[in-house]
RNA sequence: GCGGGCGUAACUCAGUGGUAGAGUGCCACCUUGCCAAGGUGGAUGUCGAGGGUUCGAAUCCCUUCGCCCGCUCCA
């Protein structure tokens, strides 16, 4: 999640609340929590009937505008048409995989815990958060004159440094050894600086005795950068799910699941281009489940340890990248609006030089404005310029060639043919999260309007609702029903591929809208006497509540116009 | 991980030591003539879980799990 909140970009409507956005889910089948009748599990939830529907219509709709008709037939740099394949790569992969990607260091990085405040604070970067960002520490620095020119030793003041112990040091650092000990803890250190006057102790070298309460117990000790006390040994902390392929659970059997979709298709690479009639510049999608140990979840299903990633890897040739990355961020961002995050919480964001990797020449993300965020963003999607960073680490990691064979360059022989050129294709990256895509459009959906009959409604997007039409007897006689029931069955056998319609004739009429629009469905059409008549039924559009006539026959042209099926 | 808040029916919540409640929703029947309309009736809870105190615990204590918020973390 980031947190960018230009002041001139506030919100110019009221953040919708999360608590009736979760209750209208719950209520209604969107999203359940998992396991519930065991008291749930951290960081995993279930989608009920809609929320799977609501799923699969925006997966399906990611599928078909990437894969089958890749930005909706739109040309790419230089004219050129958009070609992408398909591909489904397994959980499990090789553990070289995540070595070979990085994964496997980058996401076990030495943290040390503190065993009396529990605090987590990486091995690495110890020293540097305790100066930048430790409060006692901030506090305690204070008791110390600058150091002179041309050295490392602030000067110290043994009073100071007690007084300080007994008063500030007790609420700051209640665990520090020179507050709990301070008489014993500045005896070792004054020992040190007086016999080693030619070897002054630097400032990590002070802290770390101001740490250690048995110097010839323990040596010297390193202090929790938020209560003091002693940290634990460095230890690897794993954002990786193990488990074991095989029936002994032994180290050699260790695999991971996949904290990203992205690699699987890095690895079959070659077997693509070299088993379809494929040329670069061209993508490879896949989707489907991800896994990271995240520390905290948080937000609902925004950070939830299991999640589901819609990822294209675009391959192109290196001077064509940067132009293929900004066709795809570009892309991308239209792509979420056209299926309804359309408003002012939809922003596409180009990170800063310095937060890019060393391989990226560009990197953005879509963000919604969540009710969690506001007025900040979270991230939806990242399109990020990776460079041949990935080729380049499996071609190493495993020996694989993984160069391409690009017959349309190289100089002109004299058959007409051209000689061709190798090289490490580029990769542009648009990697979108799918259940933060439908915490979004839940939340975009959400509307409350208390001056209509049905003040909470769900406006989805007809290509996404998962419920794409209801049909009514306005009431329950007259032969009303039988019609409906017609209607029904027709638009059942016509649309059941996109969707459910639904047909109701318990309760009153107003009661079964409001159930639709709760739900989210577009278009509700009722039967009533004049139907009798004149063959004439009414639609109701759930946005506005207004109503329309038209003829029975028509229904389902109507419907399919509106679906654009 | 820390701190704060919360956990009682599908949803929102009342109930602070003495028989488990309300509104909404849901279901049935009656009534219907376009917006959660009206009437009658009905179903639903091991009060998040476990332990303790007590004659007696939704209520007090301890532990634990989960959710929300603020820190922290987020390759």
């Amino acid at each position: 999640m980031s947190d960018h909140a230009p002041a001139s970009n506030a919100p110019a409507s009221p953040v919708k609340s999360m608590d009736a956005i979760m209750a209208l889910c719950k209520r209604r089948g969107f999203i359940y929590q998992a396991s519930e009748i065991y008291g749930g599990i951290n960081g995993f939830w279930d989608y009920g009937p809609l929320g799977a529907q609501l799923k699969k219509n925006l997966r399906d709709a990611w599928w078909q505008d990437m894969i089958m008709r890749p930005c909706w037939g739109k040309q790419g740099p230089g004219g050129r048409e958009v070609r992408c394949v398909p591909l489904e790569t397994c959980i499990v992969q090789h553990p070289r995989v995540w070595q070979a990607s990085g994964h496997l260091a980058g996401f076990a990085d030495l943290m040390r815990k503190c065993p009396k405040c529990g605090h987590f604070v990486r091995a690495d970067q110890l020293w540097d958060t305790i100066v930048q960002s430790s409060e006692w520490f901030a506090s305690l620095i204070q008791e110390f004159e600058p150091s002179p020119e041309g050295t490392q030793t602030p000067q110290m003041n043994a009073d100071r440094l007690l007084k300080w112990a007994r008063t500030k040091g007790k609420k700051l650092a209640p665990n520090l050894a020179l507050v709990r000990n301070p008489e014993v803890t500045l005896s070792w250190l004054v020992t040190r600086v007086n016999g080693q006057p030619t070897a002054p102790p630097d400032v990590i070298e002070i802290l770390r005795h101001l740490a250690t309460e048995q110097l010839n117990a323990t040596g010297l000790q390193d202090p929790c950068t938020r209560c003091g006390a002693v940290l634990g040994e460095p230890a690897p902390f794993k954002l990786m799910f193990e488990t074991w392929a095989g029936l002994t659970q032994t180290e050699d059997n260790k695999v991971y699941l996949r904290p990203e979709t992205a690699q699987g298709i890095f690895v079959q690479f070659k077997n693509v281009v070299d088993t379809n009639r494929i040329k670069i510049p061209f993508g490879i999608g896949n989707t489907g489940k991800s896994f990271r140990n995240e520390i905290t979840p948080r937000n609902f299903t925004f950070r939830s340890r299991e999640f589901e990633q819609a990822e294209l890897e675009f391959f192109c040739p290196p001077d064509e990248s940067l132009e293929w990355y900004k066709f795809w961020r570009d892309f991308r961002m239209e792509w979420w609006k056209s299926i309804g995050l359309a408003g002012e919480n939809l922003i596409l964001r180009e990170h800063e030089k310095d937060e890019l990797s060393f391989y990226s020449q560009g990197t953005s993300d879509v963000e919604y404005r969540f009710p969690f965020t506001a007025p900040g963003f979270g991230e939806l999607e990242g399109i990020a310029h990776r460079g041949n960073y990935d080729l380049t680490q499996h071609q190493k990691e495993s020996g694989a060639k993984m160069e391409y064979n690009d017959t349309e360059r190289g100089e002109l022989l004299p058959n007409g043919q051209r000689r061709g050129e190798r090289y490490l294709p580029h990769c542009i990256e648009p990697a979108a999260g799918l259940d933060r895509g439908v915490l979004a459009i839940l939340c975009e959906a959400y509307t409350k309007d208390e001056s209509r009959p049905s003040p909470e409604f769900m406006k989805f997007h007809p290509r996404l609702a998962p419920i794409k039409a209801a049909v009514f007897p306005l009431v329950a006689k007259d032969g009303m029903p039988e019609i409906a029931e017609k209607l029904h069955k027709e638009l059942t056998d016509r649309f059941w591929r996109v969707g459910a319609i639904e047909t109701d004739e318990k309760q009153t009429i107003g009661k079964r809208y409001a159930r639709m629009d709760e739900a989210g469905c577009p278009y509700c059409f009722t039967i009533d006497s004049d139907t009798l008549k004149d063959q004439t039924v009414t639609v109701r559009d759930r946005d506005t509540g207004s109503q329309e006539r038209i003829g029975i026959d028509n229904v389902s042209g109507f419907l399919a116009d509106k679906l654009q099926v």
